[in-house]
DNA sequence: CTTTCTGCAAAAGCTTTGCACTCAA
DNA sequence: TTGAGTGCAAAGCTTTTGCAGAAAG
């Protein structure tokens, strides 16, 4: 599979963060990001490692969890905390609102500029912006429909 | 200690959640309803526990946990995922944005009118909004001025 | 009385940690 | 050569679950 363009800048991000924090560049590390720009959207930990070891890279989750880390600290990745139970990733193409159901627990993402650039624009009391994770709670049409019965 | 207003106004709808939903009135939930009134903003589930416990009311984990799920599901407290191991509490008395530090996680709350507005009012594929959760991350005053040295 | 709720303890899951070995620099 | 990084497994925490006994309705 060719690489995309947007990975290969990655790459360089990430080579240009590592060599800078006088940090290795270990194969692994690599592998990694490759592995997240094919899975794309929202996931988990499990997730990454899962697909790691069907594509017959194995890496321990100790060093999935390492890299992760990483790729959040130099902007590849982002963290949601969207469930109880696990952290999720994604990409950090672009800032979204993500919409989760009370209910059924479904996940939705929708885009508005003029959300996002008022929330970047937050700087009370000389706070630096990063990014921003939004959530909006509530019910899902097809919970809505069945709570109306 | 006297209760407050707000608390009683709690309590009420507590009531009548219950009632409607045709689920018991026990004298534990009015009395972590009770205590997270005292706790007031940002709790865990360990700290509400532990302040039961101080206080001398003693009520299990899962109780707990059981209470907390039923506050959140009639409004009056709200659910939010700010750190990577545990679900934090507040009273649902404003929405507010939460600005976390990325290095040392310290937390700020920052309220701003027209950015809830528009949260509040996202409407798409039908989803009906209850209430959001929007996180900030990014560098604290502190913390931006140690990594400058 | 019946059925839900509580308490307790075990189980489940995600995340972190410690240590020996490996390997990038 | 050497210290950071990896793998593995155990430990740590939060959250969930199962079941017997308590108690609300």
């Amino acid at each position: 599979m060719k690489k995309s363009q947007a990975l290969l800048k990655a790459e360089a991000i990430l080579t240009r963060y590592l060599e800078e924090a006088e940090r290795r560049l270990t194969p692994e590390r690599f592998a990694i990001l490759d592995k997240a720009f094919e899975l794309r959207a929202h996931f988990g930990v499990n997730e990454l490692l899962e697909a790691m070891e069907k594509s017959g890279y194995h890496v321990s989750r100790a060093t999935v969890y390492n890299t992760v880390e990483i790729l959040c600290a130099c902007g590849i990745l982002r963290r949601h905390l969207l469930e109880t139970r696990h952290a999720s990733y994604e990409l950090a193409r672009e800032n979204h609102i993500h919409l989760v159901c009370s209910v059924c627990g479904s996940i939705e993402e929708v885009n508005d500029p003029e959300i996002e650039e008022k929330l970047l624009g937050i700087g009370i009391n000389g706070f630096t912006p990063g990014y921003f994770s939004a959530t909006v709670h509530g019910l899902c049409v097809s919970c809505m429909e069945r709570s109306r019965k």
